[in-house]
DNA sequence: ATCAACGATATTGTCAACAATCTCGTCAGC
DNA sequence: GCTGACGAGATTGTTGACAATATCGTTGAT
C-alpha cells in the first residue's frame, strides 16, 4: 500500500478552519445569530484553540461573524437593505466582469459557456431548480474567472458568501427560472456578437431582477 | 484637573494596530517588500504580541501584507496589472455609487459638493497638487458615502489602500490636474440635472482616465 | 578568493495555564 | 408568583514559556 493513503490527521490550519465555518454558514448549517463556541469548533475540527480564534477573527474581518468581548462569535445576520446593497455591488462588479469577459472571450471559453447553457436548458425542461442553482453559480463563476480580473473575482466571492442560500431560493419560482434562463441565453448571444456594453447592461439587469424576485419571496423573513 | 486628561496608556487593540500599520503602508512609511517584524511593531505601538499577530493576520486577509511560514509578514507589492484590475473594480463600484448618489442627492449634499468643488478650483488656480489630491479624495468619499451603500463603501475603502499613494501621483501632471477638475465640474452638472446614468458613465471614464495617466507616469516602476 | 558546512542569534509558531467576564440556575425575601 | 442577589460553571481574553525555523556571520577546505 502506498504510504499516505492513510491520511495522517494533520491538524487543520487557520484558513482551513475559516473555510470550514464559511461553508457551514453558506449552506445554512450555521444560521444568522447562532453563536460559534470555540470549544465546539475545536471538537468538530480537531484544531487547537489558537487556530480557531484566528479563524474567527478572520471571518470577522470578512464581515461574516460578529465578535463581542467576552461573549464570543456569532453568525452575523443581514437586513434586507444590506442584501440590497450587496446585490447593488454585485451588479457593478459582475457587470464589469461581463464586459471584460466579452471583450476577451475566445472560442474555448464560449464553448464551455455554451455547454453549460445546454445543461441549464435541460434543467428548465426537467424543472430541476436545485441543479439549476448549482449550474447557475458555475455559469456566473465562469464569467467572472474568465474576465481575467482576480481583484473583482475576489471581492465578488466575498460578497456572495452571506447571500449564498438566497442565490438558490428564487429558482423555486418557476417563472423566475424561465426568465433567468432566457437572460442567460440572451447574454450568450451578446457575448458571441462581441457586444461588451450590451452584455454588461444585460448582466446588471439580470442581477437586478434576481433581487426583485428575492425581495418579493423573502420579505417576510426580514423586519 | 479632570481625570482622564492625562491619557492612561491603554494598550492598543487588534484593529487599532491594523490601522496603524495600514496607515504607514498607505503613506509610504512602509514600502512594498519591507518586512514587518513583530518585535518592532510591539516596541513602536506598545501592544502585546498576540495583538500584533492578530493585526498582521487581519491585514493578510485584506491582501495588504503577505505572511510566509517562519518568515513573517511583509508588505505586499502590486504589479501594474493588479493596479489595473483595482482601477477596473473602482470604475465599477464608484460608478454605481455615483449612480445612486445622483438618484438620492438632496440640496444639502449638492451644496457640500459645490463647496468642495470651489476649493478644488482654487487648487487648480494655485497649482497646489498636494492639496488638490487631499480634497479630491474627500470629493470621492463624499460621493461614495452619500450613495447610502455601506457595502460598496467598505469594498472601495479596501481597494484604495494599496493604491493610496498613486491617487496623489498623477496630479503633479498639470494637464491631468486640469482634466480631472473639469471632469468633476461636468459630473456636478450631471448630478444637479439628475442624470444618474450620465453621471455614472462620467465617473467611470474619469477613473479610467486616471489610470491611463498613472500607467504612463509609473510604468517605469513596474516590471 | 570561493564555497559549503556549521552554529549563534533572531524571529516566528504553538500551546497550556491562568485571569476576566458572562450565563444561568437557585434561593431568600417580599 | 415575582424580583433581585448570589455563586458555580461555562466561555472568552491574555500572557509567557518553549519549540521550530530562518538568518547571517564565521570558519575551514579547496
Amino acid at each position: 500500500m502506498q504510504a499516505g493513503s492513510q491520511e495522517p490527521p494533520r491538524p487543520p490550519t487557520g484558513p482551513e478552519i475559516a473555510d470550514w465555518v464559511r461553508q457551514r454558514i453558506r449552506t445554512g448549517r450555521f444560521v444568522p445569530g447562532q453563536r460559534l463556541v470555540e470549544v465546539d469548533i475545536i471538537r468538530q475540527t480537531g484544531a487547537s484553540r489558537s487556530k480557531v480564534r484566528e479563524a474567527l477573527k478572520r471571518l470577522e474581518g470578512e464581515g461574516l461573524v460578529e465578535i463581542e468581548e467576552f461573549r464570543g462569535a456569532s453568525v452575523r445576520s443581514s437586513t434586507l437593505d444590506e442584501v440590497r446593497q450587496i446585490y447593488r455591488a454585485r451588479m457593478a462588479l459582475e457587470g464589469m466582469a461581463m464586459h471584460d469577459f466579452t471583450a476577451r472571450a475566445d472560442p474555448a471559453m464560449i464553448a464551455r459557456l455554451q455547454d453549460l447553457q445546454d445543461q441549464l436548458d435541460a434543467c428548465v425542461q426537467d424543472r430541476a431548480p436545485d441543479r439549476f442553482g448549482r449550474l447557475n453559480n458555475e455559469w456566473h463563476r465562469l464569467i467572472v474567472e474568465g474576465s481575467g480580473n482576480k481583484v473583482i473575482a475576489d471581492h465578488l466571492q466575498r460578497l456572495n458568501v452571506p447571500i449564498h442560500r438566497l442565490l438558490f431560493e428564487s429558482f423555486y419560482d418557476e417563472e423566475r427560472l424561465k426568465t433567468a434562463n432566457a437572460d442567460h441565453r440572451a447574454m450568450l448571444a451578446l457575448i458571441v456578437a462581441g457586444d461588451a456594453d450590451g452584455a454588461e447592461r444585460a448582466m446588471r439587469a439580470h442581477i437586478g431582477d434576481g433581487f426583485e424576485t428575492l425581495a418579493r419571496i423573502e420579505s417576510e423573513f426580514y423586519s
